[in-house]
Parts: structure tokens; C-alpha cells; sequence
DNA sequence: GTTGGCACTCGGTAGAATCGAGTGCCAATA
DNA sequence: TATTGGCACTCGATTCTACCGAGTGCCAAC
């Protein structure tokens, strides 16, 4: 989005010289943690250039112009535009955490334990904490994750159940009913010949079901039909929310938290968003960035979770635009490395 | 918590006499619908008692005295407090809903379709679309359900999975983990024995596990010290929140929102809140009825669901002390009632 | 190009005045 | 005895005004 201009020409669109940048890195600084305005003086004071603060102020005014910085109003400091806190993150902010919180993520991934879906539930409890804003982590589908196994379980003599286990360790369950009793030596063998029919193949693959009408071919047509219709869908990418009580922190309007939360809960919304974001270089995405209209006095950090060089998900941080980038970036990222490296090695370790 | 007295003395300290009754109702009548403190002349107007203001001015006061009203300050209306809502629920708020509500609440059930875990989260939706107020869904766990198959899939050599489906229709997962390459031969023949071992039994039921040391044996010790030690726990309660954005409209306070969200985030607390609610006759919950400080100005209205008499879960409406308690109350029983029809029903027609 | 100086702006705050909904009390009434 | 109209009073909310001061823009001097 943001033109990277040439460092020879300084005043160009998209870059800025060394004081400028120097000035607004500060303005997001202190606007970051204070959520005032900030004034010329304060940045003279802070940023340790040493001019004053009137040649501060000549300076801002043109980065006000330039369009990363602006003024609420007449008489009162500056803040940042959703340019500024880009060309913040994309220049000046290199991401860095305190050693009690990398100690925090170490220990954390030292000691977890249980299936995918309790790690991604806790790590997404851990980002927050870790960051006080509120998590998102994502883990995508497993359309091409091979089926290991699938059996069909007799509930009752109309209702079977078709357990599916794919090779990345996800077990999916779907209800196949059946109009007439089905014996369990029917229900048995139209397991046996459900396991050899999808035994290797994914979700995307077609499969040759059995023509014939009898009771075990039906059962067979039935479960794949079901198998094939519901599991894309329903089984696809979980999102795992953390913290979403910081929501209510991060904003001051009651009606944005409202808002926030409201996107929140529409997972396949969250979903493309992260994806969205995943997408662009700096893996964060600041206020008007994305297109949704509630979500304008957001920012988005994301980070990719990959297993064997494939795309296997993504942790995500929620903040204000006024967000601490540094610190949330660098969480995001070390907390994306160490999700990597948990599914990445514990399949071949204990 | 409120002592029910005899009609025959109209003033003890539990019952209200008509008019009494009638100027309560009317106060949170108004003030669940203004969110202002009512004063006399209004419910004079409203409750059509015939009588003046200056009537229900001292029927205030006494209303006042015996705890049911109360002032914010000297020259304000009244305000219910807690016990006069409780007054309300018991005696005076008979649960009604809308016609278009209970037919949307029909549609919903006449085409809903999916596993049980969809089912509730859908339900979750319907609840808070229903009523405008945050809804929990509450699914007890499985622990008296019985093994109905269990079977041992291998995801590498040392990597084994124990999926388990249980007679409720739950399938869970655990992982189980050897020091040494299992062969394809040993996991099968630990799966033969799983499934002959765990067949019938509970997660309460103790089994007798093989002694011997060779692979297969401490195999299947393993895999069933695993379901016996993390199923109950990890796979217990389930919780579907829905409408968690609507916390933020029911309050006003920004720090009230984020300590709601903030109880909605643990589930644990959550189930144990529903299930101390429910145990009460009512199946409300007034402010401070319940103990956590940070609910004191919610209510929280529970329902049973049931499966052929057995409680298996239970569905809620979280919302301010001042809330809609008919509606809610209603929409709450509705859905709790088909729901419990939707599952009994379920297992025997397609 | 940088700086100190200075007039100016304008949101925020504090205090005073006012408004009015609603109360408590009381004497008159049925 | 219960009810009622009347009335003085209370006190939060609203409005208005004055004022403060942080911060700006501009300019002349360096």
C-alpha cells in the first residue's frame, strides 16, 4: 500500500528523512501511552534530536501534510493517521519483547501437553496475557490431510456414526441415519468397506462408492455422500479467541466494543480477515487497511503457523490502532515460531 | 432465598398485598423498559389501580422500608433492588413470549440438522438472536455415557491415537505417545484389546489392564491411564456462548463489560455457576443471589435439558438485574423444552 | 535552517444559576 | 381510617459563563 520511495529523494511520497522519522516515531510513542495528542515539546523532550521544539513543530506540520500525522483540532497536539502507525511498523518499529514474557512463551511451550485443539486453545489464553489484547488463533482445515481411518459406529439400529481420522491427528464425526434397522453385521461390513474405500484419500478426492442397492452399498453411498457434503464445512478452520474481555480495555466507546465483538463472533469472517492479513508482507493490518467498517479504529498483527513448510494456521492480536506494535509483533512472531516448532517436532520426538 | 409467607397476613415480611404487588410490577415494568427510576405518578398512571400518586407515594415507602424499592437518591423515582426483582419473577412475571419469537424458535427446530456439538452452538445463536441477551449453552459431560467403540489409530511410529465413541454419540481423541516405533501389527492388536477392554465401561468404570511388559501390553496401559486421566477433564463440560457482543449493550459501564466477559471467558466458572442456578427452584438468578462480585448487576435465567430424564446439559440468558424477564424466562423454557424434545426425538424417527 | 518570542485558539474544567421531576408531609375529605 | 390534593423542598441534571493553559502558527532574529 504504502510507495517505498528512494533514499535519494527524502521529501518524496512515500519516505521520510532521518528527523522526520525520528519525530513521528516519537508522536506514536507517547501517543501509544498516554492516548493524548502529543505536542511539540513532548517530542523535542523525548526524541533526543536536539533541536526545539518550534522546528519540531515546522517538521510536524509537514508531516501533517504528508499525511501521517493529524490534529483533532486547532491548539491541540498530534496524532498519529493510519499512515503514520504503517510507515511506524513497516520502518521504525523493530519488534522486541521483555525477557519475562519470552521466558513467559519458553515455559509455556516446555510444559503444554494434549491434543492440537487444547494447545491452540491455551496458546491463544497465552497471547493475550502475554500482550493484553486479544488473541486469535486460527488452525485451517485439514482438506488435505489424508484420511488414516474411518469407521461407522452403531449409535442405534437407524443411526450410525462415521469417525474419520486424518493423518494430521484431526477426528471428525458425522451422524449417517438410515431409514431401515440396520444389522450390526451390516453396519460391520459397510465399515470395513468405508475404511478401504477412503483409506489414503482427502477430502477433495473422488471416490468410486458402490452402484448397488442394498442395504451395506446404501449405508456406504450414505456415509461418503455425508462425509463429502458436511466435513469441508463444518470441520474446516476453528478460531480460537483469547481474552476477548480485553476488547472492552482497548476500546473507549462502549458501541466500537460492541462492534469488535460482533465481528468476533462470525468465525468465517475472522477467518478471511487473518487470511487476508496473512497475505500482506508486514502481517499487520491498521485501522481502515482492512475493508470492514467496524473494525477502523482496529489493528490486526498476524503470523503465520506452518508445519513442514504448509500453512497449518495463524495467531492473530487484536489491539486499537494506538497498539503497542513492537511488543504485540514480536509476540505474535515468537509465539507463531514456537506453535511451528511444537507440531513440527513433537511428531517425531516424545 | 425469600421466604414465602402465608396470604393470610398480608404485610409479613415475604408477601405483598394486591396493590403492593401491582405498584412493584409497574415499577420494574417501567424501569426495565426506561432504564430510568420510576416515579408515583407514573405508576399510577400505568398500574390501573385507581388511585392518586399520593397513594402509591406511601405504598412506596412501604415497598421501600420492606426492601423491594429502592432510592438512588432523595428526590429521585425507584429502583427495584434485587429482592424486588425477585419479587417480580416469583409472583408476577408468568412467561410469555412473542408469537413471531416462537416461531422462529419452531423454524429453527423443524430444520436444524448436525451433530450435537453444532446443534448447541446454533442453539447458542438462536437464544441470543431471540432475546438480545448473551445465552450459555451447557453440555454436561459424558462421564456415565459407555464406550461403544475404541480403537487405536497410528499417526507415526510413535505416535498413536486412542479414538473413543461413546453411546452419547461423543467421539473423543487422546494421544498416546511410545518411547519405542510401534509396528503396524502391535497397534492393531492393542486396538483389538482396546476396544474388547473399554466396550461397556464407563470413564468411572475401573478396567482391568494386561500386567505383562511387551509393547502391546504397556500399549494399551498406557492408552487407557490416558482416557481414564485427561477424558473426564478435557472432554467434560462444553460451553457455547452466544451473543457475547450483547454484553455490551445490556451494560453501560465499560468496566462492567469487560468483567462479565471476563467470568464468560472461563468456562469453568460459567458451568458452575449454571448448575448452582439451576439447582434453585426458580431457575433465576437476582445480582447478588449469586456470589461473584463482578456479577452484581447481571441476572442469569437457566433452563434443563434433557434426555429421557437425565439432565445432559442446560441452556442460559445472561443479562442486566434489569432485564426482560418474561421474555426471557419463555424463550429460555422454549428452547430448553425443544431442545430436550429435539434430542429424545432425534435418536429414534430419521 | 533554526530558534525564541508571542499572539491566538479552543477544548476542558470549575462554578453559578436554573430547571424540574419527584418526594415527604399535612390538612381536608369521604 | 384510608385517600387525596396541595405545597414546600430536595437534589441531580442541564446550561451558561468565565477562565485556564497546552499547544499552535507565525515571524523576526540569529
Amino acid at each position: 500500500m504504502a510507495h517505498r520511495g528512494t533514499q535519494q529523494r527524502p521529501e518524496s511520497a512515500g519516505d521520510l528523512d532521518a528527523r522526520k522519522a525520528a519525530i513521528l516515531k516519537a508522536v506514536v510513542t507517547e501517543h501509544v501511552d498516554t492516548a493524548q495528542p502529543v505536542g511539540s515539546s513532548s517530542v523535542a523532550a523525548a526524541a533526543h534530536l536536539e533541536v526545539s521544539s518550534a522546528t519540531v513543530r515546522s517538521e510536524m506540520v509537514a508531516l501533517e501534510r504528508e499525511g501521517f500525522l493529524a490534529q483533532p483540532h486547532t491548539s491541540a497536539g498530534r496524532v498519529p493517521t493510519d499512515k503514520g502507525y504503517r510507515y511506524f511498523v513497516d520502518h521504525l518499529a523493530e519488534a522486541t519483547m521483555g525477557l519475562a514474557e519470552q521466558r513467559q512463551v519458553a515455559e509455556f511451550f516446555a510444559h503444554v501437553r494434549g491434543e492440537v485443539e487444547e494447545v491452540l486453545a491455551k496458546t491463544s489464553t497465552l497471547l493475550s496475557e502475554l500482550t493484553n489484547y486479544t488473541s486469535v488463533v486460527v488452525s485451517t482445515g485439514h482438506a488435505q490431510a489424508s484420511i488414516i481411518s474411518a469407521q461407522l459406529v452403531s449409535l442405534d439400529a437407524g443411526h450410525q456414526l462415521l469417525v474419520t481420522v486424518f493423518s494430521d491427528g484431526a477426528v471428525s464425526k458425522h451422524s449417517v441415519f438410515t431409514v431401515y434397522p440396520a444389522s450390526a453385521i451390516e453396519v460391520a461390513e459397510a465399515s470395513r468397506q468405508l475404511h478401504a474405500l477412503l483409506l489414503g484419500t482427502s477430502l477433495e478426492t473422488r471416490v468410486q462408492v458402490p452402484s448397488r442397492s442394498d442395504h451395506v452399498s446404501s449405508l456406504v453411498r450414505d456415509a461418503v455422500a455425508t462425509l463429502h457434503a458436511v466435513a469441508p464445512t463444518v470441520d474446516g478452520e476453528q478460531v480460537y479467541i483469547g481474552g476477548s474481555s480485553r476488547v472492552a480495555e482497548a476500546f473507549d466507546g462502549v458501541e466500537t466494543v460492541r462492534q469488535v465483538l460482533g465481528i468476533l463472533e462470525q468465525e468465517l469472517l475472522v477467518v478471511s480477515l487473518v487470511e487476508e492479513v496473512l497475505k500482506s508482507t508486514s502481517g499487520v493490518s491498521i485501522g481502515s487497511e482492512h475493508g470492514y467498517e467496524s473494525l477502523t479504529s482496529c489493528s490486526l498483527i498476524v503470523a503465520p503457523v506452518s508445519v513442514e513448510g504448509r500453512r497449518v494456521g495463524a495467531v492473530g492480536l487484536l489491539g486499537p490502532t494506538r497498539m503497542k506494535y513492537r511488543e504485540a509483533m514480536a509476540a505474535a512472531r515468537l509465539v507463531s515460531e514456537q506453535l511451528t516448532q511444537h507440531f513440527t517436532g513433537d511428531d517425531d520426538r516424545v
